[in-house]
This record gives structure tokens, C-alpha cells and sequence, in this order.
DNA sequence: CTGTTAGCGCATTCAA
DNA sequence: TTGAATGCGCTAACAG
């Protein structure tokens, strides 16, 4: 049995009122009733019990973050944004995954809920329509939404320009003489960022005077098979794709070892973006382009804003914070107007794992 | 304020002796009493309040976990494969990082600790000669290591073979040929693991007679120059390495961009292998040989060992779990630089581009 | 400056 | 089958 207050009280020999005095600091104390108390605090190798302070003063010093992943870069990043944030400022951290399945998000939510959390960072499959929101906000603890966008008033969000960013980077694109842009996304259904960042997408298209492709919308976490086939599609136009837009990096990732296992060159056969700008981007040959947006940060800010609607230094709102364009080998002008590329035969013979 | 558990009872007129029966299941209740207090709990939005429960019952129904870090891919997916057994068992999951930092990790476990976590799943730096699992031992929650490695008897782990993973591998590479073999390590005093596995490549060296180069201890999370200044040494030699082998598949990543800088080709010039199967080694071009580990696996894992060393199900003692080798292309014979080697056979399909 | 006391929300005796 | 009472470990009045 671990020691309680009572305990080092006992020892020292005094109150339990006196012992909670030094503890918190909360009241003067005599240098020497002091002095004993730390002794038997010492020698019982006491530590105060935060579930029986949370009772009393109500405050749990918890926040509960639900993320989608922890194995996306994006979220892992973040996460550790939060979690540093919340050490900074004393707060202890309960973790939730939804694994991008929107029916667990309820269930994972009460958890964090029973705990007395007192405050929620989350990233939601679809912050427009959630019901969950709703009911946050009729009774829950203050929320901040990561990643999520969303229109409506009177919530907390940190997130990037999405769909402005992805514009910027189609512009690129077709500045470099791409006319025949595809889009890859992640499924929508379990991502609103890709929505946001398809809009961009079409905006852009449209915006030059160029047609959009139907977008190619991948399995996130299927296997080779089911991917190249998802691809297949695009490829197999007979104008195929000169540019892959893709929704996020290791969706880009993806489909440059995709077009590589189709036997296209990249950038010389086709130019490939990415989305979030995570670190293995630069090491990969060829690098890849993308929108490098502050993952880190985010994650601090989230927790940061949260903190300060808590105690009413911050309103409700969306903070947007700024991205910016990272260039990379995966880009380079559009291949020789008019002609499809060469459908090189497929060199499958020389590879074997 | 949120309702407790005396509104339900009153609001369905008994006492919160019956709701609390109703909610636990702990006692008969009559089907009339029990009709009304389920009722009253709707409709007030009753939650029980863990923090009162778990001080009654002193079981808090979570486990602590502490890892040097989110951002890297290994240890995000074992926290997922954590994250998983946890739900699946009722548990939740206090997240505490030391970003390889030692002297955070005693501050981090005593916030975990004072939040009464019934166990610990945590990846130190150094096991071997830890204070901190010493007092554990003798006053804190049951824990299990996971990723470290340790001789003692009576401490619970999960992990692989680290120093037999590596003996192997750098096997593989000796059979193709290389005799100039270097070991790429991160800081050794974060990791225990990477000392394990550089004990692997200096058994598999002295083992074939080879003489181990000098580690290159090159800082992690360094800038580029940084890093292409740590490998100089390294390449810089009159008779530089033709294969690195990389103490985790980060590092290797990161090796196989400064070898390009360098303006080497891997794997024609040298070849690199990893440590750890990431995901995205598949990905990349070419393809990076490495050993697969079980991270999600090996998170669950650690869980379960963790809950059944609670209930007296399992010593606590080091599983092992299995780990194979993924082959890839950055994996080749030695370049024929004038050496005429002993005829070995290769038992990896030759590559070329 | 210090001690006594009253709960925080809940599960659980013990009676009835 | 139900209710009254106790206490988990702690902080915060309130006295002294």
C-alpha cells in the first residue's frame, strides 16, 4: 500500500491540513513543521495521489487527444506538438485513436469524457456533419479541432489553407505546362482535409481553363495490387496524366512507386506533388514537392488555443497557420506537348523480391 | 455541472446505492426501480465519473505510456498496436515522451505514477544501469520494456533480436562480396538498441575475419551538413566502405541521401541496409533491404504482457518476438574494385539498372 | 501558523 | 430488494 497523506501526517507529526500546506504551497507554514514534513515525505516516499486532488478541486490538469493515426507522420508530428505543449503547462495527456473509422470516434470520446478531461484536441473524419460536435458543444469539455475545417462559427480549429494551397501548387503545375493534372486522394469519406484539398484542385483546373480528371480516390492502406488497380484508371487514358496531385505525402510517396512500377519516370514521364511536408520527403530521390505545413506547431497550438478558451483569453475561432511550398525533384515541366508519353514496356523481368 | 450520481437518484426517487447497482450490474435490482433509474440517466445525461470510482475501487483502468518519441515510425506503430490491446481490454493510455532526453524520463514516469496507472509500458534509454527501473521495482506499477533489451532477470520485455538481426544481416552483406563494412549508428548514449545492434555487426565482422571500421555516431535528428560531416570520416578513407549498415531504417534513409550527395549510387557503389521495416522503405527508390520487426505486433504484445503480469498470468520475463529480413534494392554484390575475394556465394538475385 | 471538518463522486459494507 | 452510512485521498473553508 502506497502512503497516503495521512501517512506522511502521521509521521511528521502533525495534520493532514499542514501536510497538504507544503505540498501546495498554500498557506505559510513554519520553517520547522516544514522541515518534518519533507522529511517524512522523504523517508515514506510519498507522492501525492492526483486522483484524490482532481476529486476535490475539480480540475484533472487532462486534455484527450483523438487522432485518426498515430502511424501518419502528420499526426505523429502533432502529436508530439500537443504533448509538449500540455507537458509545458503541466497538463497530462489521454490518447485516442479512431483509426479513421467514424463509428469508433463516439466511443472513444466518452472514454476521454469519463476521465474529466478538461479540454479536447481532436481530428475528426468529417467536422461539417458531426453530431459529435453538436453534443460537445451542449455539454463537454472545450474542444480545439486539428486539421478539421469547418465554416461554421463559434468553434475551435487550427489548421492550414487547405484548399488555397493545393490552388498554389496545380498553379505550379500548369505553369510548368501541365494540362492533364489528376488528382489522388485518400478516400473522402474518412477525410474531410481531402475534400477541402480536392476543391483546391478543381479550383485551380478551372480556374486555367483546363478540365479536371475524375479524381482517383485510393485506399489509403490498401496493398500494391489494389493501388496500382486504383491507378490503372488514370493511366490507361489515352491521354494519360502528365502531373499527380495527390492529397498527402505518403499518398505521393505511393504513387511515385506505383508509376515507377508502370514504368514511368519521375519527373521526366510525370511530375508528382505531395500534401503536409513530412521530413522523409527530402531524403527520398526523387525528392518530392509538396505544401510543407507546420505539423509541429499545429499540434502546440491546438493545445495552446485550447488552454487560453479555457480560461476565456481566446475566442472560439479558426487559426489558420501558414504553409508554404517546398519544391522538389518529383516536378519538372510537363514532357513534350502533344505527345503521349512512350508506354515503355515493362521491365518486370528485372526486378524480384 | 455536469450530473452525478445523487441527481439520478433523485430524480428517480431511491437512493445511489441502487443507481450505482444498476450501473455495475453488482446486485439484483427490480426490474420497476431499475426501469427508472435507466430513465433518469437519460434523461439527465448522466456519465459516471471515473475519477470517484476509480478512488473507491483503486483501479484506475489505465496504462502509462512513455516513448522517446511520436515522430519516429517504429515507435508510433507500437504505440498504435498499444493503443489497441488497450481499448480492446477496457484500458486507457496516458502518453508521456522523452525525446530521448534521460533526464526527462524520471519527471515523465512520476507524472504517470501520480496519476495512478495500474502499469507501464516504456522504451528507455538505458536499461542496463537505470535508477529509475530500480525504484520501480520497488515501489511503482508493474512495467514492461519494450525495445530494450536487458540481461536481468525479473523485468518484463518485448523485443527483438537485436545484436542476432544484425549478425545476420551483415552476414548477407559479407556473402555479396563486401569486406569494407561500416556501421552508421545514432547517439549511443539514447539508445540501448543501437548498441545491441553494433554488437551484432562486430561479432558478424570478427566472425568472418573482417576488421569492424570505427562506428560513425552521427546525431539523429542533425541537420544535412551535419550529417554529411559525421559520415566524412567514413568516406573519406583511402579505402572507403562499400556497405553501410544503418542502425535503424531512418538512419539508413538518411544515409543513402548523403551517399547521393556524395555523388555515390546505391547500390552500385555501395549498398545500405536498415533496421525496423518502416513502411515507407518499400516505397522509395531503390528499395531499402532491412530487417522487418513487429512493431505493431510488439506493442500489443507489450500490452498483454503488461495486463497479464498484473493478474499473475505471466512472469515477468523478455519475449522475444520473430523478425525476418525484407531484401531490396539497395542491397548488392560488392563493386569489383580490384579485390579478389574468397567466391561466396549470393543469395540475393542480382540487380542492375 | 495549525488543526478540525466537510465534502468531491462513487462503490460497498451492513441493516432493514 | 433497497437504503443509510462509510471512506477512498485530497483540498479548502473555518476555527483557534
Amino acid at each position: 500500500m502506497t502512503a497516503t497523506i495521512h501517512d506522511v501526517a502521521q509521521r511528521a507529526g502533525c495534520s493532514i491540513a499542514s501536510v497538504s500546506r507544503v505540498l501546495n504551497g498554500s498557506a505559510a507554514i513554519s520553517p520547522a513543521l516544514e522541515a518534518r514534513v519533507r522529511e517524512a515525505i522523504r523517508e515514506l516516499g510519498y507522492r501525492p495521489n492526483a486522483l484524490g486532488r482532481s476529486l476535490k478541486t475539480k480540475s484533472t490538469r487532462t486534455v484527450g487527444v483523438l487522432v485518426p493515426s498515430f502511424t501518419n507522420p502528420v499526426f505523429a508530428a502533432s502529436l508530439a506538438g500537443v504533448e509538449q505543449a500540455a507537458r509545458m503547462a503541466g497538463y497530462d495527456i489521454i490518447l485516442a485513436a479512431s483509426d479513421y473509422d467514424r463509428d469508433r470516434e463516439p466511443e472513444a470520446l466518452g472514454a476521454l469524457m469519463a476521465r474529466e478531461v478538461e479540454g479536447l484536441v481532436l481530428t475528426v473524419a468529417d467536422a461539417e456533419h458531426s453530431m459529435l460536435l453538436d453534443s460537445l458543444d451542449r455539454d463537454g469539455p472545450p474542444y480545439v479541432l486539428l486539421y478539421n475545417e469547418l465554416a461554421r462559427e463559434g468553434r475551435a480549429a487550427v489548421s492550414v489553407d487547405n484548399e488555397g494551397a493545393v490552388a498554389d501548387l496545380v498553379g505550379r503545375l500548369i505553369g510548368l505546362g501541365h494540362e492533364r493534372i489528376a488528382f489522388v486522394a485518400g478516400r473522402f469519406r474518412a477525410s474531410d482535409r481531402s475534400r477541402l484539398r480536392h476543391q483546391g484542385y478543381l479550383a485551380a483546373m478551372t480556374g486555367a481553363g483546363l478540365e479536371p480528371l475524375p479524381v482517383a480516390e485510393v485506399e489509403f492502406l490498401g496493398d500494391e495490387a489494389a493501388f496500382d488497380r486504383d491507378l490503372a484508371a488514370l493511366l490507361g487514358r489515352t491521354a494519360p496524366p502528365t502531373a499527380f496531385a495527390c492529397s498527402n505525402d505518403l499518398l505521393a510517396i505511393a504513387v511515385m512507386a506505383a508509376l515507377r512500377r508502370a514504368g514511368l519516370r519521375v519527373p521526366e514521364d510525370a511530375s508528382v506533388t505531395g500534401f503536409d511536408g513530412i521530413a522523409i520527403g527530402r531524403q527520398i530521390h526523387p525528392s518530392l514537392a509538396t505544401v510543407e505545413t507546420p505539423t509541429h506547431a499545429m499540434g502546440r497550438a491546438a493545445l495552446e488555443l485550447l488552454l487560453d478558451i479555457r480560461t476565456n483569453r481566446a475566442p472560439r475561432a479558426t487559426r489558420r497557420l501558414a504553409h508554404r511550398f517546398r519544391p522538389g525533384g518529383s516536378l519538372a515541366q510537363a514532357p513534350a506537348a502533344g505527345l503521349a508519353p512512350s508506354p515503355t514496356l515493362p521491365d518486370e523481368t528485372e526486378r524480384k523480391t
